[in-house]
DNA sequence: TATATTTGCTTAAACGTTTAAGCAAATATA
DNA sequence: TATATTTGCTTAAACGTTTAAGCAAATATA
């Protein structure tokens, strides 16, 4: 519409007649450079709205000062504040966030990751997809020698930074909330054993389970992909048991959902025949009725130690520091739908 | 880790004694280079894993291939789907998209704005906070000669094109929808009037209940920041009036949630004391119960016709092409809250 | 007063690409 | 067989910055 061209450093010299590099240094605050210097290019920048050309720096000194973001998916409470929260963090130190979501698919996450590199971000902090099992584009992230931080969805094999909560701690918080309410056939609707999170979830269940001399059945124990559409599935599998469960912990919010309507529909009553436990304090938990009992992740904790770790590690790259595996305890929320007192 | 230099054009350009633009040339298939030549470059990429330096090539070609996307939030169904939609095209046109979330705060976007622009993204896509009112950074944009297309949340004065749903149109809907459930007193928590979405959804409201010869008191009209905060006060304010409304139309699902949540308190039968009509059709408003009748607005529609339009104006610059406003027409999903058949 | 240091710049090269211009060899055309 | 065209490259410059090295003038030190 208006100037075609871009303002340059040139443009900005060529006025004051001063090279270039005076320009840069004065825009830099270099001690070298003359206070009088300093303000006239102050002051021509602003006049000719002088905005300096990232891409150029960045090829030059060799850093993007942007982070990139993988997340499953940002349309859920848990990813969308963390996110909020590591752009705090990261903004104050100068950096930039370039946010991309997986949808839960492997190849989307594959293209994200090269999307990413590509762009020349300084680093990448991530949350695995579901579908995730070959860790090949994860390797090249590392052998990059850029930073990668895993949050939430990680994976030990891929030995590097992780933050995220005592899954299997929580698990047993769980099963013992449950059992002090009077349940004595415990249930677990959980995610995919190849998914760290979700199989330590399940071996906190089944080691909770056994601590306190419950029966462990293996038809108590389920498989999901944890969606809304296969908690009721799920949950439809349970209630057809010739021995049905007193109690349901699913290990994702939305499951959670699906397995309420599905005892809603069978006039079931929620806590007293069956208690019903989600995981992930979804804002719709407390909404809905009757509320449903979860367990929150501290999720601008976790964005907040996931953008620190990553400074730390650009801070200090040669230092070989040892790897920094943040466990944060979860909090269990208990609600209606698994509080017998009130009944 | 391994290599710490990354490999260039130059390094595969030494091993095959060719020089580096010949490599340059091979890489994009250029048709005057040999596919002996082609070959041998292919070969030897793979081989040092050779990843094109975006930074170097955007600088070059004065084009970054990014565009940037500015939302008040992604933790919302609506803009996490738009988005969605929006990289599915864009990524097919060899374009990547940047997030930046507003969180609806007008300093947050300002912030945004630099940020995109001082990444050099080649147009932005937006919908305005709420908070926004001064156009100064959105001008700044237009400035730059990039192309601003905004979605839901836009502004008439700006002269960009637009994608969004019948607002207006929208508030006659559910009017006389309300109407046709027999209400006679309706009442309308709106958004802000200085944001034209809101601003249209109650000229709607008042047209339409004007064309139905029902009272038009200024006490049913109120404005609201249409947090689920904010949603309870003004339903709390709308019950204290001496003559309460039979029915109430929230312009944003949170808010009337908010509100569904002080006529539960109060015991308040909802449709058959009061109705409750929401707008946006959040997942939750069919989950809780009642479920909240809501409006559609078509989500990955916009997001599919934002990124069309963006490419739009890639392909034809100098071509002055008129304005896009594009506005679809909005759905009503009449639930439980409003429908008053089964009662 | 002679030498050393500091100040305030300039020069030149570099980051990794892309691309216009050009040139020699190979091939086609008259 | 002589000229024109095509093929397959190379050379050189450019995108806009940053930065190491250096130099003259100004100032400090002995």
């Amino acid at each position: 519409m208006t100037n075609k061209k871009r303002t340059t450093i040139k443009d900005i010299a060529d006025i004051l007649k001063i090279s270039a590099a005076a320009v840069s240094k004065a825009l830099h605050d270099d001690p070298r450079i003359s206070s009088k210097t300093k303000e006239a290019v102050r002051k021509v920048a602003k006049e000719l709205n002088y905005q300096p050309n990232h891409l150029a720096s960045a090829l030059r000194r060799g850093k993007s000062n942007l982070v990139g973001v993988i997340v499953p998916r940002t349309n859920s409470n848990f990813f969308s504040s963390v996110i909020q929260n590591m752009e705090e963090v990261l903004n104050k130190e100068g950096y930039n966030i370039i946010m991309t979501q997986s949808n839960e698919s492997f190849k989307k996450e594959c293209n994200n990751i090269d999307t990413l590199l590509f762009t020349q971000v300084d680093g990448i902090i991530a949350s695995m997809a579901n579908e995730t099992i070959s860790l090949d584009f994860y390797e090249k992230i590392k052998s990059k020698g850029i930073p990668l931080i895993l949050f939430d969805r990680g994976e030990n094999d891929l030995n590097v930074d992780y933050i995220g909560i005592d899954d299997y701690a929580s698990s047993h918080m769980i099963v013992e909330h449950l059992i002090a309410q009077g349940c004595k056939r415990i249930a677990h609707i959980g995610g995919y054993k190849h998914t760290r999170i979700f199989n330590n979830r399940i071996r906190g269940y089944v080691d909770a389970i056994k601590k306190n001399n419950l029966p462990l059945d293996d038809k108590l124990l389920i498989e999901s992909s944890l969606t809304k559409e296969d908690g009721r599935a799920k949950m439809m599998q349970l209630l057809s048991l010739d021995e049905r469960p007193d109690a349901v912990y699913v290990a994702g919010d939305y499951a959670a959902l699906g397995a309420l309507q599905v005892l809603k529909e069978n006039k079931i009553k929620v806590p007293s025949e069956i208690a019903l436990v989600g995981f992930g304090n979804e804002p719709f938990t407390s909404l809905i009725s009757p509320a449903i009992t979860s367990v929150e992740q501290h999720s601008s904790e976790i964005g907040k130690l996931a953008a620190k770790t990553f400074l730390n590690r650009i801070k200090e790259p040669i230092l070989k520091q040892t790897l920094n595996k943040i466990i944060l305890d979860a909090e269990l929320i208990v609600r209606d739908s698994s509080n017998r007192k009130d009944d």
